[in-house]
DNA sequence: TCTAATTTTCAGTAATTATTGAAAATACAA
DNA sequence: TTGTATTTTCAATAATTACTGAAAATTAGA
């Protein structure tokens, strides 16, 4: 039997499981993902497929998919045992090393296509004259010096020690 | 007769519309308030709800919704112009300023929230012994201080000034 | 090789989110 | 006030995204 304590911090997993999966949304990652994630995080031994389906009640393929793509962020990692067919999953629990390969997916992902996109307008425009193409070209271009100074930024914290970073961001921003 | 020049240019913007209504998905907002948002970053008047129907080819009530969100992010202002009935609107031009109020805006949606789990996980189980239940809290400690530090970070540089975070930022990481 | 365990795929369906369009509400001028 | 221009709301519908479950593919041991 369960005792009061027990039941006291599965019921405290179970709300982080759910709360985190539905913060997931507003970051722009689907649910089961972010739930997947924050019951691995919580989960102190690696665990199967299966048991993330009868944890989550959720199918096979759902569990398989989420899986996947959270290898592909780089948040868990598989992990396969000497004598065992089955494949385990855990996470990754550093919060710095989550940090970066957030913000190194989330660059890839939603500044890389910007800074694409801001390239080809000013190609597309380059020479034109008169007063409408150049309020459009420094406009463009505003937007992609700046795109261009963030991309430095993520690359450079992405790919930095920790122990660099936070104590210096700390202080200039006191 | 449109020339040559005023084609291009025309080209140009409406890719430049079109694109960044795209990437708006992948930064977690719809479609169409992105593109209404590109569309007037690069249309020097302030522009009516008509006109933005019109290019855009939406419908009154999504031009209407999707305006008064931008609104509301600080992305947009409305003008109303003196002996006229209709509302007009046009974009915050500055680079800066639209990452300011951007990151105000994803602190409030993506940040705070998460703050907010995380207490409450910590209160669920404040004082609970055993080894798994100090795992719990350890894992749930770390994120809790590294999302405090992120909350500040974020109020900090969105109420600075653009003249002294670039130039810090650029030495910090060069 | 064959067999059985495991993973992956994917067509069908469910759930969610975005959009329309017209009616209702509001704001303004006369 | 009343009439008209304008904005807002919202139920219905369309479009998109997520999930299921079972079949197909893959893997590894015998």
């Amino acid at each position: 039997m369960a005792t009061k304590q027990q039941e006291q911090l599965q019921a405290a997993k179970d709300e982080f499981v759910t709360q985190w999966g539905a913060i997931g949304n507003s970051w722009g990652v689907n649910r089961t993902m972010a739930q997947i994630h924050a019951l691995l995080m919580v989960t102190p031994d690696p665990m199967s497929t299966d048991q993330v389906m009868e944890e989550l009640k959720i199918s096979r393929g759902n569990a398989n998919m989420n899986l996947r793509e959270l290898v592909g962020w780089g948040l868990i990692r598989s992990i396969v045992r000497k004598g065992e067919r089955k494949e385990f999953f855990e996470a990754e629990k550093d919060v710095w090393k989550i940090f970066c390969m957030v913000t190194r997916e989330r660059k890839r992902r939603e500044i890389d296509p910007v800074q694409d996109v801001l390239l080809r307008c000013q190609d597309q425009t380059e020479g034109l004259k008169g007063a409408e193409a150049q309020a459009f070209q420094k406009q463009i271009k505003e937007l992609a010096d700046f795109v261009a100074t963030t991309s430095n930024i993520m690359d450079k914290v992405a790919s930095s020690q920790q122990s660099k970073i936070v104590p210096l961001a700390s202080k200039l921003f006191k």
